[in-house]
DNA sequence: TAGTATTGTTAACCACGTCTAACATTTACG
DNA sequence: CGTAAATGTTAGACGTGGTTAACAATACTA
């Protein structure tokens, strides 16, 4: 992984960073069943953690993102951030796939290629017209399975 | 995975399929070179996937996609194609990176938001323009980081 | 405050995919 | 044809990330 992290790892920095910005603590029940994994999957992921310098964690007591662990988390964050946005402005995709293959796009995208996701769906996004005329030609090309022949392009 | 394999074993059987499609013969040798792993890795994915009937593998001898495999093998290949097309036509990622990202994606993706992918790219390159007009809009976005304001919008 | 419910950890195990070292088979060629 | 090179397999090990069962610590409440 980019970060220097398995996907797993990402996973579970990325569910602590969440339950933190929300107000709320991460606690181990909590992450279990976030995460979808036993307790003890996540001790043992905990105490990995914090031996790579990315939490603390005392027996029984608080989980705290160190200063990179929460430099990592906020990164993952970000890259799912930008491939649900990708996939739900952009491509039509509805929220609850979206949100799933976004925890797994988030993981395999080099820096280069995430950065370009965010650069097209700011593009698309941030279009000057209130409508976007590609919107509109996208879904008619969903529909129809060509271009829409009254639509005519940009020119310079 | 979607396939019902895992990324390793699709990876085993893109490679199969590549190798056979370019006319020569898988082998053993030659898969563990491609992917980078080991012969005796290469010798355990090959009886895994022989027994779960997507291969046949003679000890010392041929190996051959069944029609289940093959099928499998198509589909991940499609998969990457539409990747690596979506990142370097759509994106403008280099090669070399768009190729190394599309085989990460390629086992990703659900098969909504491939489909999604897949008539995006349609939709954008089939342009009826001959040099299509998102792209130049894109293109000085990333350079400017803003809409080229000669740009006009296309209109119904 | 005692006892129970909740929460967290430990221990022991498993599947997966990888590796190296050693061995077996097949191929090529002098 | 026999041997050396190339190719492929087996055996044994490892790391990762998951599980369940049992136990320990903490928190709640009667």
């Amino acid at each position: 992984m980019i970060t220097g992290q398995s996907s797993s790892m990402e996973d579970y920095l990325e569910a602590i960073g969440r339950l933190s910005e929300a107000g709320n603590i991460a606690r181990v029940t909590k992450l279990s069943k976030e995460l979808g994994v036993s307790k003890p999957s996540v001790s043992a992921a905990l105490n990995k953690l914090a031996k790579a310098g990315l939490l603390q964690h005392e027996r029984y007591g608080s989980i705290e993102l160190t200063t990179e662990g929460r430099r990592v988390a906020d990164d993952v964050i970000r890259r799912h951030e930008i491939m649900r946005r990708f996939l739900t402005e952009i491509l039509g995709i509805d929220r609850e796939r979206a949100e799933e293959d976004a925890c797994r796009m988030e993981h395999v995208l080099s820096p280069a290629s995430l950065e370009r996701f965010s650069e097209f769906v700011e593009f698309l996004t941030s279009c000057p017209q209130s409508e976007p005329a590609w919107h509109k030609g996208f879904s008619y090309y969903l529909e129809y399975g060509e271009h829409d022949p009254n639509m005519v392009g940009a020119r310079s």
